[in-house]
RNA sequence: GUUCCCGUAGCUCAGUGGAUAGAGCGUUUGGUUGCGGACCAAAAGGUCGGGGGUUCGAGUCCCUCCGGGAACGCCA
């Protein structure tokens, strides 16, 4: 500011500051040269010139301009001294810091912290997020894997970024699907013992049952029948329900627990029914819901006064007194609220429902929920089939089970043709790193906002951007590491002269926070899953251009060791936000 | 009809209003005196769906059109 001041020119308010483009030095950038350059460049135009040609003249001039004015400035800033060098580049002014100070204190700092390397001021804040919802009675499915990886790495990055984290899933266990595979079981597989380790046995008799009552009337007044014997307790259908949903229950456990998932707290759908009726009595008692038809609705645009179509009208209850979906959803919210001490209540789950849980939050709102304010719907696009939309009824969907299965099998035969010599029992552990990261990572690479087109074979190619090419620069880090001295952090020396692989890939891991930071208040993994890629990648450059053990300096090797060190920090909590086992040898 | 999302290289996708739009796959040509070849290098490949606008500056923001998908009162 004192520099253009010097200059007789009146900086702006507010001094913009970037970073620089990294290409080997660390700065800060201003384009205030870039403003200012506008300023008297409306000089007169020569005549015979068209308007397009013109106002490329114009821009020419400010171009020009600008870049004069930052000169000027780059020259009054180095007199002052105040940083290791400064430059004008296209109009910006370049501020640059001293590299190797720059370098000698991040390697410091990731190696001060570890594990807890990239991590956010705490916040002060405690949130709940929902996700995991599968249905009891029902096999996991590849949609459900998106929503799992998604919601698995949300809790870890926001609780890496400073938030206090509950991790909640919803069960749905009273649906009209279950109801429709209980009657399939009585009547066609009594005999059998539920499995918690098929889903494809679940999946079988569910297609089967609403194959059979979508085609016969009596066969739905039979499933028809049943759920209303569960509705008044019938202690025969309950008996059934309580012990197939046990099993299934056992089932959906060894499920997440493969995926290394953990819930501090397990909400189940057939909680709800009854808070869900009281919420809708008293919506109607305070006249903020009226019956429209027989059933009880709230008209939320005309409550809120708007205008266009926005949060239409939802239907709270059936006209036959029964819940609906959002009437337990409303129930279950509340719940949330008034069980724990969350400031804002997170639900993962597929686009399609967002409508619902906009009309769910405002409806809260109306009640005088606060919460319900900052709480919301992380939605994601579906998970398809190339043949189309998966569909459980018609029993067109990709089995988790099975997918899992194939996705170590593979792995491990990869495994075996890359370490004939490891011993088998490492080498199913190294499989089983490999194929569920490459799992995980094929759900997360992409934006929430769009379609995964599943493609079996695309997913089982475990080359380029994926878990076990990131996978691999950990584990060629360790190896390094397990052959090398100890790194003498006391007398670590960061030559001033760095190649540019050394600059690159410190920068990868001066930026982990940034990322982490940006995944947790857009609520997308996918920032950490390309950040940990960029990693990788910087440190392959890296390894291929840089000696460590063979490096002809002492001081030197001292600080590619300790470079080395600090990035397979950083790559490892990244992986671990990723809910991705990072492999010391693959 | 209303609202929302998507459209970037042959394919699948990144890209925070900022400096020369990037990866992977595929294609072509290469790489063992080498810390582990699940790797690396080079080449080819772009009207960022079209058109307006805002801005010193637009793939990014606004408007509009086209193409694809989704949600819209008693399914979950």
């Amino acid at each position: 500011m004192e520099s253009l001041r010097e200059l007789g020119t009146e900086p702006p308010q507010r001094l913009d500051l970037r970073r620089i483009p990294f290409s080997g030095q660390w700065g800060l950038a201003s384009s205030v040269c870039l403003q200012l350059g506008k300023n008297g460049a409306e000089e007169p135009v020569p005549e015979g010139l068209s308007k397009k040609e013109a106002r490329e003249l114009l821009k020419r001039r400010a171009q020009e301009r600008s870049q004069r004015l930052a000169e000027q400035v780059a020259t009054s800033l180095r007199s002052r001294g105040l940083f290791a060098d400064v430059q004008a580049q296209n109009g910006y002014v370049n501020m640059y810091f001293d590299t190797a100070d720059v370098a000698s204190r991040l390697l410091r700092a990731v190696h001060h912290a570890g594990p807890d390397y990239g991590r956010g001021e705490p916040k002060n804040e405690t949130l709940m997020v929902e996700y995991g919802q599968l249905n009891t009675h029902k096999p996991g499915h590849i949609g459900h894997l998106r929503n799992i990886a998604l919601g698995q790495a949300l809790c870890n990055i926001l609780g890496h970024d400073g938030y206090s984290v509950l991790r909640a899933t919803y069960i749905g266990d009273t649906g009209a699907a279950v109801f429709k595979w209980l009657w399939g079981y009585s009547k066609w597989h009594q005999g059998e013992t539920p499995r918690a380790d098929d889903g494809g046995w679940w999946e079988h008799i569910y297609v089967e049952a609403n194959k059979a009552i979508t085609e016969n009337p009596e066969y739905e007044r039979e499933y028809r029948e049943l759920q209303l014997r569960w509705d008044q307790r019938d202690p025969e259908v309950m008996d059934l329900w309580t012990r197939t949903r046990e099993v299934s229950l056992q089932y959906l456990h060894n499920l997440f627990a493969t995926l290394g998932v953990e819930f501090d707290v397990w909400f189940y759908e057939s909680q709800f029914g009854d808070s869900g009726k009281e919420i809708v009595r008293e919506l109607l008692d305070k006249g903020i819901a009226e019956v429209d038809e027989g059933a009880p609705i709230l008209r939320l645009d005309a409550k809120l006064g708007l205008d266009r179509e926005t949060y239409r009208t939802v239907v709270l209850q059936r006209s036959n007194g029964t819940p609906l979906y959002q009437t337990k959803e409303l129930a279950l919210t509340r719940a949330k609220f008034d069980n724990y001490p969350i400031e804002r209540s997170l639900n993962v789950v597929d686009v399609r429902q967002t409508l619902y849980f906009q009309q769910v939050f405002k409806t809260l709102e109306l009640l005088g929920y606060e919460q319900a304010r900052k709480s919301g719907h992380v939605p994601y696009e579906t998970v398809v089939l190339t043949t189309g939309p998966m569909s459980s009824r018609q029993g067109n969907v990709v089995i988790y089970d099975e997918f899992s299965a194939d996705m170590t099998e593979r792995a491990l035969a990869t495994v075996r043709e890359k370490n004939p010599e490891m011993p088998p029992a490492q080498q199913a552990q190294v499989a089983r790193a490999v194929g569920f990261g490459a799992m995980k990572f094929g759900m997360l690479d992409r934006d929430n906002t769009k379609v995964l087109v599943f493609n079996r074979e695309e997913a089982l190619d475990f080359d380029g951007f994926s878990a076990p090419y990131v996978q691999y620069a950990h584990a060629r880090a360790c190896s390094i590491l397990r052959k090398a001295p100890e790194i003498d952090w006391e007398n670590l020396r960061v030559p001033s002269d760095l190649a540019s692989v050394e600059t690159d890939l410190l920068e990868a891991i001066g930026n982990f926070g940034d990322a982490v930071g940006r995944a947790a208040r857009e609520y997308k993994p996918l920032y950490v899953v390309t950040y940990a890629y960029d990693l990788a990648r910087a440190f392959a450059d890296f390894y291929r251009d840089s000696p460590v053990l063979r490096a002809d300096d002492e001081d030197l090797r001292n600080f590619r060791l300790a470079l080395v060190y600090a990035m397979k920090t950083t790559l490892a909590n990244a992986l671990g936000l990723l809910g991705i086992v990072a492999p010391d040898v693959m």
